[in-house]
Order: C-alpha cells, then sequence, then structure tokens
DNA sequence: CGACTTTTTGACCTAATTCAACTAATGTGG
DNA sequence: CCACATTAGTTGAATTAGGTCAAAAAGTCG
C-alpha cells in the first residue's frame, strides 16, 4: 500500500502513476515526533510544510483563561500548514496527540509541485477547501446539536476520514482520544463526554474504548448524528491499491 | 473614497496606484439584489465569483431539522465564493440580509488577476486565509464562551472589520441584525439572544437597536469578550482614503 | 508496587431552552 | 390616515442540558 499521503491526494484527485511516484518519492526522508508535542506553535513564522505519515496530531488554541479548543484532527496523509506556511504568523498551534512520523517539505519542494504537478496541485487545493468546509460542519456542530449528536458526528466523520486513507477495519479505528480531548473539541466539560459517551453505549450506538473506537453500526450512527460525508469531497470511496 | 472592495484589499496588502485603479475598474459593472434573497444556494455550480460593494450577506446552512448556522457576516469589500467557485458544487448558501449591490467577476477576469496583478493575487490569498481564521475563531467563540461573551465577540469583530471599509463612525455601525439571526450564528435560542443583549445593555457595554449597534467603549467590550483582532490581519488599521 | 492519569459516578448548581403570552414596531390595503 | 396583519422584541414560569465540585474506581507505566 502507499503511504497515506499519496493515498489521500489520490481520493481527491485522480493522480496518474507518474504523479503518485513523485509524491511517494518525497516521503522518503522523515523523522519521529513522540506525544504531546508541539509541531508549530502560534506567533511560530513556519518555513516547512508538514505532512503526518503516521500518528494523530491536533489543530488548537488555548484561551487567556486557560481552556483549550481544538479545531481539527490531523491525521496519516493531512498536510498541516501549507497556506499558513506562505504567510505569516501561525494564529494557532499544532500539537501530536500520539507519536507521529513528519515529513517536511521544504518551500522549493512546495513551489516545485506548483509549477509541474497540476493534478497535485489540484489535489492540494483541494484539501485546503475539505478543510475549511470541516471547519464549517464544526461550527454547526457546535451550534445546532446536543453533545451526544456532536460526538457520534465527530465519530462518524472520524470514521469516514480514516476509511479514506485505509486506517479503519469494519467499523472500528484505532485513536486514542482522551474524554478531555473530545471535551476541548466539542466545547464540553470532561465530566459531560463521559455521560454522553454512556448513553452512545448504552444506545449501541458507539463503544469507546482507551485507544480504539468501535461503530457497531456506521450507517445507523450517520442517521442519529445527522452525518452527510459531502463535505469531506471524497470522490472515491475506495482508493485504488 | 474609494469602494469597499478596493479598501479592504488594500488594507490585507498594499497596492500601488495601477492596482488600485484596475480594481476601481472592475467594480464598473454592478447590479442590485434585495434583501432575502439567495446570492447562490447549496448545491449550485457557481461560474463568477461575487463581490459586496454594499450590504450585508451570510453565509449559512440549514440542518435537516429545519435549523439554520450561520458561518460568516460578508460586508461590503467581501468576495463571496473565490475559492469554491474554482470547484464543484457549494456546500454551503449565501443570502443577503439587506439590499446589497453585488459585482460578478467572471473566471477570465480572476485568470488575469492572478496573471498580471502579483499584490492583488495576494491580498486575495490572504483574504481567503483570513476567511479561515475566522471560522476557527467562530469555533472557539461556540465552544468556550459564555452566550454573552459571544455576542460581545461578534460585535467586535463586526466593528473591526466595519471600521476597515470606513463603514463605523466612533464605536456605532449600521447593520440590521435580527435577535433571531444572531441567534442562528451563536448557536442560542432567539429567547436567550434577548436576554444576554439586555445583560450586555445593562452593563452598558453594546446597544443594539433595531438596525444599529452601539459601543459606547470599544476596547472594554474587546477585554469583556476576549477578542483579539489579530486574526484578521489587517496591516493597516486607517487605509488610506 | 506506588505515582499518575484517565474514567466513572453522585450531588448540586447554573446557563440556556421551551412554551406561552404580551408589547412594540413595521407594513398594507381600503 | 386608520384598521389590521405581520414580524420582531420582551418578559415570565417551568424545564432541561450541561457545568462544577468532589471522590472513587480503573488503567498505565516506570
Amino acid at each position: 500500500m502507499p503511504n497515506a499521503f499519496v493515498r489521500k491526494l489520490d481520493g481527491l484527485e485522480a493522480l496518474d502513476a507518474a504523479d503518485r511516484e513523485f509524491l511517494v518519492g518525497l516521503m522518503n526522508v522523515s523523522h519521529r515526533v513522540s506525544a504531546d508535542e508541539d509541531l508549530i506553535r502560534v506567533g511560530d513564522n513556519p518555513a516547512n510544510v508538514h505532512v503526518i505519515l503516521e500518528g494523530f496530531a491536533v489543530r488548537y488554541k488555548l484561551t487567556a483563561q486557560g481552556k483549550r479548543q481544538i479545531f481539527a484532527y490531523l491525521i496519516p496523509g493531512d498536510c498541516c500548514d501549507l497556506q499558513v506556511a506562505l504567510l505569516g504568523r501561525m494564529d494557532h498551534s499544532i500539537g501530536t496527540i500520539t507519536p507521529c512520523r513528519i515529513v517536511e517539505l521544504s518551500p522549493s519542494t512546495v513551489h516545485e509541485i506548483t509549477r509541474t504537478r497540476p493534478a497535485v496541485t489540484r489535489a492540494l487545493w483541494l484539501a485546503s477547501l475539505v478543510d475549511e468546509a470541516t471547519l464549517r460542519e464544526w461550527l454547526l456542530n457546535l451550534g445546532q446539536r446536543s453533545a451526544q449528536k456532536r460526538i457520534a458526528h465527530l465519530f462518524c466523520e472520524l470514521h469516514t476520514r480514516l476509511k479514506a486513507v485505509g486506517l479503519t477495519a469494519d467499523g472500528s479505528f484505532e485513536l486514542p482520544l482522551t474524554q478531555t480531548e473530545l471535551g476541548d473539541t466539542m466545547g464540553l466539560s470532561t465530566v459531560h463526554v463521559n455521560r454522553s459517551l454512556k448513553d452512545l453505549r448504552e444506545a449501541n450506538l458507539v463503544l469507546m474504548k482507551p485507544d480504539q473506537i468501535f461503530i457497531p453500526d456506521v450507517s445507523r450512527l450517520a442517521a442519529y448524528a445527522g452525518f452527510d460525508p459531502s463535505y469531506l469531497h471524497l470522490k472515491r470511496s475506495t482508493p485504488r491499491a
């Protein structure tokens, strides 16, 4: 199987063999980062673009009162800071939540892509539009849904995205989320996240174990949460192997 | 005073006289749209890019349960759908909340800009990054702040943005928002918006009249709401006349 | 085995919703 | 210009979703 980055981009826009080979070549030099490290911090002036090959990270920001809001989950294949890297200072941070394997692309590599790889460029471009659409979907999630449905919706999204890079197995996937992180994502207290998860468990909608999430019936959960995956713009549900 | 579009872009990235003149030329052909009309609807495949010259609009989406979430307020100078226009179907709608004057830019005009006007291109690019940063800020707003502070934060943002295009007068600005619209923005019921506005009024922080908002002390409101305007990336607070 | 973090539960409290009524405003046709 | 309809804003009372505080039960890990 090719790596998650190639797989993701290929799922957004059909790439030819040469494009895929080129991208695989870029992934040769990677480095490891342990859990709970910041890849980029608020105020940094990032140069390289980070691509996550393995592991999970979050986009987040701390408020003056010490609260944390998580804006996005970054999973294998995701490009963290393509747009932001090209301009000024970061207005949020990106931190790992598990050990990660990261590829850094230099500005000149990015420039080479935009100059010589139109299909890849378009895929990256689409990826950033999906990021923005996802942000809107999260806003709707926080604004209009109950705690249980918010959490259910997030799980549907993560399942869909992880499936697209081949990281699910029949309704279950690995993702070591703490209930505190879930709360910081959904604007809920940890206690209430716990109780909501209990509700979901008792309704047999989701089972959350320390580092695994299991969805017995994906379509039932999607119906419950009002999840419509079209905002993720996944053209192919089954990317080529 | 030049129009709001030129003024906004010039506030994001310094434009020279030729760029400004070019942009003014683009604004010659505009048309009017009455209030409560959709400029673009979910599922549309938009071709032209819409620029608002006068009036206000919102980005929004309806849920299956008939609830509405507003994602953004579009004010004079804002470009509604630059990125989305270049690809597939709209995943949200844009509707006017007042009568508007709109300019439509054809794809070929957009292409001409990117080919021949690097400073303008960069300003448009920055504008789309600001849109995304604003979405993150709204998510944090819904996730972490009380009803009163959410509303206060929105008013701070609107004041700052409207000031940048010259549409404020000493802490007050015109914006005919209903309390229902505010509720759909903040994920609050109309009733609770009403009570929260009462609190803000009694604390002498904000005074909201049918089509006008008055902030007696902008910096006091900003402190109350935890508003930090840096996400709006306004390099110049006082754009040239 | 401790030390630590995460999850779970109980009791209590508060913010926000719902339902319902009532009061401005705004607008329309005669 | 008034009578009537309509929409938006305001208020009260009852209810509920979610938060806070605190402590116990499970995991995790050196």
